[in-house]
DNA sequence: AATTTTATTGAACATGTGTACATTAAAATT
DNA sequence: AATTTTAATGTACACATGTTCAATAAAATT
């Protein structure tokens, strides 16, 4: 049974103790018998729930992502749909980001696999994707829909790149401009 | 002595090694061990040259960064950086990025550590931001010089990354049209 | 050619990885 | 409450990791 009390508190055990190892640590040196000692779980037992590390790490980013995604959609929500009404303190992605800052500097650390990248890619690409059909706007042909999606959406993360490379030092309010100015000079979308 | 012959040698063999065994097996599953059992080295030399078997693998692609970057500046040369007399033809990073497949197939997959990525932004990055200066555009003032550049330079990323999603199914000057197509809607740095 | 320098080797050690399997114990089912 | 199911444990094994250090051998220097 998949609902079985001691897979959960085996679970939970394990993804407890790696946030408290991650207080102390970087998470490329949290080693699995190291996160099984703190859990007071059986190594052998970690193998069945979870392959690595990073697995058990991704559960928690996978909840953030989630809340990306809101933080993301809202502008969208708030103009329906329409861009152009969009002002600066309407995007919410920056303040997500700073909430979470101790998670993003994870994803972003270059010792870190692609893994939680593309998590967090294909999270902001499929909204955008749906954000388009919703705005009606004419869907390209195939292909050169896909590439101007990934484009658009690799553009976005850019920016998380190079304020993850100040170290969150801009404040949100003023990336929420910039990304204005941006996206104003730079419409892909606009008809 | 940095050119000691014996450094070179050992260094050579352990490069020999790793491009044997990525024939083989990918890269995340090549241990030290077997490397240095390949290649006939101490396991403890490797460690005097390289910290872990990705930084073996970094020196190759250091050489095709400096190829891509090649192929980056073609059409811009070719145009004295008049980019509107920019057409598909001139555009050479596909057939670049065809040609070392097997390499950037490694540098995308999902187990890879960010680093490699970063080696390849920040090469596009620092060859955008030169070619802007070449081009005489109006720099903006700091911060939102630093943003726009990541965005763009990561947005450039973003088809890689849909063309390796594809298996690089889609052929380069299909690619290079839809590049132009999505630059013409899309110009950051228009005046 | 003799001497000095230093890269490489080999061995050892503590720890981590991934897997296997019989045993135990805790949950679900009857 | 008794029984069945199965998750968790403990142990073992072969191999990998990262480090240390004395011994060796291959370079560079004189």
């Amino acid at each position: 049974m998949k609902h079985d009390l001691r897979v959960i508190k085996t679970q939970e055990s394990l993804r407890h103790a790696l946030l408290e190892l991650l207080k102390v640590k970087p998470l490329e040196d949290i080693s699995i018998a190291e996160l099984c000692r703190l859990a007071q779980i059986n190594r052998g037992t970690f193998y069945s729930h979870y392959k690595n590390v990073h697995q058990v790490f991704k559960h928690y980013l996978e909840v953030i992502v989630e809340d990306f995604r809101r933080a993301y959609e809202e502008p969208y929500i708030k103009t329906r749909f329409k861009i152009e009404n969009m002002n600066a303190d309407m995007i919410q992605i920056f303040h997500h980001v700073k909430k979470y800052q101790d998670f993003y500097q994870i994803v972003f650390d270059h010792r870190i696999p692609m893994m939680y990248y593309y998590l967090l890619f294909d999270s902001v690409r499929t909204f955008i994707e749906e954000s388009l059909v919703k705005n009606q706007i004419d869907k390209e042909e195939g292909t050169l829909e896909d590439y101007l999606l990934s484009y658009q959406t690799n553009a976005i993360l850019g920016l998380l790149i190079e304020w993850h490379r100040k170290d969150y030092q801009t404040n949100a309010e003023e990336l929420n401009k910039q990304l204005i100015t941006i996206i104003s000079l730079n419409s892909p979308f606009r008809n």
